[in-house]
DNA sequence: TCAATAAATGAACAATCATTCATCTTATGA
DNA sequence: TCATAAGATGAATGATTGTTCATTTATTGA
């Protein structure tokens, strides 16, 4: 499944530091401007190396993004899980799991934009990296089922409603980063309540 | 708060289906190729109408992006609106909202993709629209509370809980829209039962 | 009918930018 | 040490595209 993006890897120290800085460079630029408003020459320039250089490395700039959205992407969900499986119960995973998440996105904030901007730049990888994101998901779910943990819902429409719940909080999160006052963690036992007893009152209907 | 963009109305009979035709060519082409993949040119020959005619009306290409924006962001939530005030509780309102959402958003996918790429072409404009949607659900939250309808939870964290439960399930429901086997009702069942009871059984810890 | 105004045209302009390539420099390993 | 390969350079290229403008056509109101 894993796609050959026709990079090529460096070999020596120096090279293989060049590589990380058009990394590096092409991470901040495409979160500070977006990929449309960032060119070859501004990266190469972040990065130190002359224009020419790039293309030892990358194919082409679309390849490069490919690249970085298949790292962030990778990073995240291993973040994720090495935290999560440290946790018994379900509630405590999937605290941990919105926990780890906001923790992974306030340390990188560039993660955010550069993933939702796939929607525009590789529909099919926007679609993957979401169903894919899903579909683990739903494994954890069936299994908390099956353990009497949580209620008989359908478990892909329930993925959909927790990564929102998660993705939609945190764009608030990120919003108010400015703002030294946000407690992330009352913030959590907010979503928390309303997983665990919903919205609505007793009597409500 | 109606920021004034430089559009010039046109008066004339034939000058309005001009700019008619402008503005439709240019959501079928943001919506199937993005912003940055759409030219002017491109614009005008889906409109049927010469390149220089669309200065006439447009001082840029991005006013016209920032206009349509502005009118999907007025008929969402008109749309939304006079369907939930004809309903009297929190419950039904939420899920007439909710439905309601989903059929605007079905029969203008082109929304979705104008709307979220907000955040590569204008960073303030996208974070406005939500900020505005969150502010508006606040004001319904608070009086559901009030008549203890709802738990009590911070309005503007369950706003953005709920707002992205919509925008993800209905990503996921944009996701198959090919398929003919998608149940809408169903999905909002399921939606509805998670924000009666909460996703966890009572003895889940 | 006929000036005055509005609408429309499309070739030309100027700027941008992804990519190439001939040349030079550095590292490697036998 | 030295031949070979890997890494790096940056000016040049060619294609794209947002915008302008001199000119033509249509509409309007008196």
């Amino acid at each position: 499944m894993k796609l050959d993006l026709n990079i090529k890897k460096p070999t020596t120290r120096n090279a293989k530091n060049t590589f990380a800085e058009i990394e590096r460079g092409a991470i901040k630029l495409f979160y500070e401007r977006g990929y449309h408003n960032t060119t070859v020459a501004n990266i190469t320039a972040e990065a130190g190396v002359a224009a020419g250089t790039f293309y030892l490395y990358f194919p082409s700039k679309i390849v490069l993004y490919q690249h970085i959205l298949g790292v962030f992407s990778y990073n995240i969900r291993k973040y994720i899980a090495e935290r999560v499986s440290e946790k018994n119960t379900r509630y405590e995973k999937e605290r941990e799991g919105i926990r780890s998440f906001f923790e992974y996105m306030i340390e990188n904030p560039e993660m955010y934009n550069i993933i939702w901007e796939a929607l525009y730049i590789d529909y099919n990888l926007f679609r993957q990296y979401y169903q894919t994101f899903a579909d683990r998901y739903v494994v954890g779910l069936e299994e908390a089922k099956k353990n009497d943990e949580i209620r008989d819902l359908d478990s892909e429409v329930i993925a959909y409603i927790l990564m929102g719940i998660t993705n939609f909080v945190g764009l608030k999160i990120l919003f108010d980063l400015g703002n030294n006052n946000i407690d992330i963690e009352k913030i959590i036992d907010v979503i928390m309540e309303f997983l665990e007893k919903g919205l609505f009152k007793e009597n409500a209907h």
